[in-house]
DNA sequence: GTCTATACTGAGATAGAC
DNA sequence: GTCTATCTCAGTATAGAC
């Protein structure tokens, strides 16, 4: 196997484990099972676990930008690139009710374990806000457009905590019609 | 010593630490020396450290459910008991800012780790989840009132996780504002 | 590149003295 | 009740053979 090959399959491996188990609960070996590779190996490919951590955060990164990238090609207006930011919780639903959010979760353990990598993982964070941020300005909300791109984030982070906890995927079917009468609404709505 | 004091201050000093670092994060000897203890000695108080997961979900329990008997007993009526709920945000911000909410962060870790105790969190949201349908079912919004307390739920966890990864006081208070102005027109609305 | 073997560390937990 | 000493085990990481 080439060493780009194996490289990509410790990242992706790791990249799932993290999501599902969290990143301190998450052991080489559970990785190494699931790329088929001997402990040992890693350390050919990654000097550390951390590096590893790094190595997942920018694949998280580089995924998330291309998605958004993909979303405003696809979209005739900036309300339908929103509206794609929140129909992304209806369709990941079933990983969220099981796993919650793949960038909050993450943010919130490195939080609280004050690891390195804290800011790189809250730049996930802020790559969706900045995006966010620019829709709604070009919606016409330029003076409000931050404030208005953190309340669609925070909201989508409380249905995502709250499916989580209580197992429970149809919140979160609500409670997208509910964002989306609500962007319906703020489309056409001046900036307060 | 007294073995109920030293307990109670076991469970106490566990308490903050879980919620500051995270229950795995958070080592036996951690726990010694915020107590000032030997490691040996805590197992005449608990036999493992799950025990004392249970002992601190219980703490949360009977401190959260005291908080809530003393603001309903203190509010004219339910729309101010909800927003009793609601400006927990706003007094709590600084450490909501640093470590996020104390139950939204145990129930995301615990179902990570895929723990034992997972349900036993997870009633600290459905005591809040209870009380606040409640509140609003008083409030005449009977045929919505889980929604609502769902709504108010997630809301507070969104925020909550936002100003942590961001680091953000400010939009604590923010939205806190916006919840109470939410809720002076739920109050008034009827059920949809 | 990948393996096996192993060193080293810190964790939870136990035994028994005081 | 509290202590010290110690056990066991899992985890990260290294060394060196293939």
């Amino acid at each position: 196997m080439g060493i780009r090959q194996t490289r990509e399959e410790i990242v992706k491996a790791a990249d799932q484990l993290f999501y599902r188990q969290g990143y301190e609960h998450t052991s080489f070996s559970d990785i190494a099972d699931a790329v088929q590779i001997s402990r040992g190996n890693f350390y050919y490919h990654f000097k550390s676990k951390d590096a590893i951590l790094d190595a997942v955060i920018e694949l998280r990164q580089v995924e998330r930008q291309e998605m958004l990238r993909q979303w405003e090609q696809e979209a005739g207006d900036p309300e339908e690139c929103i509206r794609s930011f929140i129909h992304m919780l209806a369709a990941n639903r079933g990983n969220i009710k099981r796993y919650g959010c793949p960038v909050g979760t993450l943010c919130a353990e490195l939080g609280k374990l004050n690891h390195a990598a804290q800011a790189e993982a809250n730049q996930l964070f802020t790559l969706f806000r900045t995006w966010l941020r620019k829709q709604f300005a070009a919606l016409g909300r330029r003076s409000d457009a931050d404030d208005l791109a953190m309340q669609v984030l925070a909201w989508s982070q409380g249905v995502a905590a709250l499916s989580c906890a209580f197992r429970d995927e149809k919140f979160i079917k609500k409670e997208v019609k509910r964002l989306d009468a609500w962007l319906a609404t703020a489309a056409q709505g001046d900036s307060p």
